[in-house]
DNA sequence: TTGTACGCGTTATCAC
DNA sequence: GTGATAACGCGTACAA
């Protein structure tokens, strides 16, 4: 196993120093047409590929472009496509993307920050765990850019893009309401959950605009997890006054229901009216075809990415707030 | 904003020597107690992580555990799951993995083996492209760890995991034929696909096993795009003698089928039946369940990433190949 | 226009 | 036990 060529390898071959190579990679400073041939050619031969290691280590902002994405879990549809927005974004742009699955684990969250920071990226995008968290402000004033995205940070001015989460529950609920549903029963997230608490503000607005008073009880907070959205729905359905309509807040969560729907064989939408937060891919398929709230998840990411670079090249602007309309699909499940 | 502390700077707090510092975290050496506490403290006092990049650059093999993954597409489901399995393998060993996105782009996976290389990554896990591809055999004789996923290599012993994707489709033709299918159309990959080859294998075995001759109208070579699923079925569908049942060979194929048998208002399974290659998230709770050859995608790359470590450590062993089995799960749609 | 020399933060090899 | 120092591969100021 012979080791990889180096910047020197390629000087010799081509009978000049080291700095002649470089900068005819580069295209900085002025070179001779015959010498940049030879170098050129002694690169070919030698199969020579810079190593992004040491460029990084000699300059780690300018050089071998590398920026972080770190999402709680990739097996999630929203977080796979909004990664793929950043992926393409930054491959547009010649940057390579380090990409990282912190489970929504707290420490995994804070070990991807600081494999990330040792690795010198030029920038970091992540949807933070929780509303205050001191290691990312940290690193934002440090001068690290970062863009937070889906989730956001309290008291901190930082890049972000984000969702309307509250307008999209607000129209989901509304036409909810609009179909004659008077009780609607609600599965967000978490109360920590700043998406699970826009989700029911939009909730709690369609209902003020329509006048009519929420019974509390057909409040659920769980996980945004498909366990939650089976154990809250069963548990709605077995209220003495049932909702006659359900709106779940996120992808798992539905997917939760739809079980409990499926083993209670209960027809959508004669018996149960359904709206769930992000679409999904069999949804258009479904019998009956789902209504939902479809996210702009691809375009979250790609936003991100293209303010990441932005941040990269300025540091010193103000940070810019991005809100992306999510977008009520009317299908046949209301 | 003030530089990442370095080694130097703890080594200037502590009063001691670089060198001293280096051992006392790595735990090479023999070290005084009260030097260790010192050198810690200094640690703590300057905040100090260390700079992944200069480790790698030092010694590429040993330090800053980083190995590349490089997959066709984020976004499906089959290799995101993949993806969480290495994933949570190299976490468990300390190691970091740098995930790429070649979206079956020739040119991308090719990029992204280079900057693999030139972030001097201990080993890379990857579904290639092509069945011959010289660059990665170039990289397997370069001595460069490399475990292939899902699909492989012709002609090139090297470490892999795959899925008996053959003896999976058998399974699903055969328990079609058992239902009662004579006349079972397939939606397969494209002739240069090994996965697409051998499912398709599957489905004449099981024909051969029931002594049937198969209709070569009856298969179809698309790629496994949704799109695909879409057109092949419709185009089935319309033959003047149309299959009773329909086996689609992966989830996006899967889903495009489903589209035509909703627009068509088929009824599943009395019209039409279906089995389909990858479970999905909503197959379960469908109208009807619909029955999958469920692939253990986690698996796949859980195993890849610890044969990835095996070879890490021992480069001359001889390749391993490993060969998970699917699963067919029957719910209701034959 | 080209070459020399230094430093980025580490680890490893010496000598003490 | 500890300290000084040479690499790792590259970019760049400075000299030629």
């Amino acid at each position: 196993m012979k080791s990889k060529p180096s910047l020197i390898d390629v000087a010799k071959r081509a009978k000049v120093a080291v700095s002649t190579v470089s900068r005819t990679i580069s295209g900085k400073g002025a070179i001779g047409q015959e010498t940049q041939e030879s170098v050129r050619r002694a690169m070919r031969e030698l199969g020579y590929q810079p190593n992004r290691v040491a460029q990084r280590l000699r300059s780690p902002t300018n050089a071998g472009g590398l920026i972080g994405l770190i999402i709680p879990n990739i097996q999630n549809p929203f977080f796979a496509d909004l990664a793929r927005g950043v992926e393409d974004a930054a491959y547009a742009q010649g940057h390579a993307v380090f990409l990282c699955n912190y489970d929504e684990d707290p420490e995994k969250q804070q070990l991807y920050l600081q494999v990330l920071q040792g690795e010198s990226v030029a920038g970091v995008i992540i949807p933070p765990l929780n509303e205050d968290d001191p290691e990312i402000e940290r690193l934002v004033r440090a001068g690290l850019p970062i863009v937070c995205v889906d989730r956001s940070l309290k008291n901190c001015p930082i890049d972000k893009v984000e969702v309307d989460n509250r307008r999209g529950a607000f129209e989901a609920v509304r036409h909810l309401i609009e179909k004659g549903h008077r009780r609607v029963g609600v599965i967000t997230g978490p109360a920590h959950s700043s998406t699970g608490r826009d989700r029911l503000a939009g909730y709690r607005d369609a209902h003020a605009a329509a006048g009519i008073n929420v019974d509390e009880e057909l409040i659920c907070y769980g996980e945004f997890k498909e366990d939650c959205g089976r154990r809250f729905a069963a548990q709605l359905l077995d209220l003495r006054k049932p909702p006659t309509a359900l709106f779940t807040c996120s992808n798992l969560t539905t997917i939760g229901a739809l079980h409990v729907v499926a083993e209670r064989k209960l027809r959508i939408p004669d018996q149960l009216a359904l709206i769930g937060f992000d679409d999904m891919l069999l949804a258009d398929v479904y019998t009956p075809p789902l209504t939902m709230v479809s996210q702009p998840s691809y375009d979250v990411g790609r936003c991100a990415a293209e303010l990441l670079f932005k941040r990269m090249q300025n540091s010193k602007q103000s940070p810019t707030n991005i809100l992306l309309s999510p977008k009520l699909i009317i299908r046949k499940s209301v």
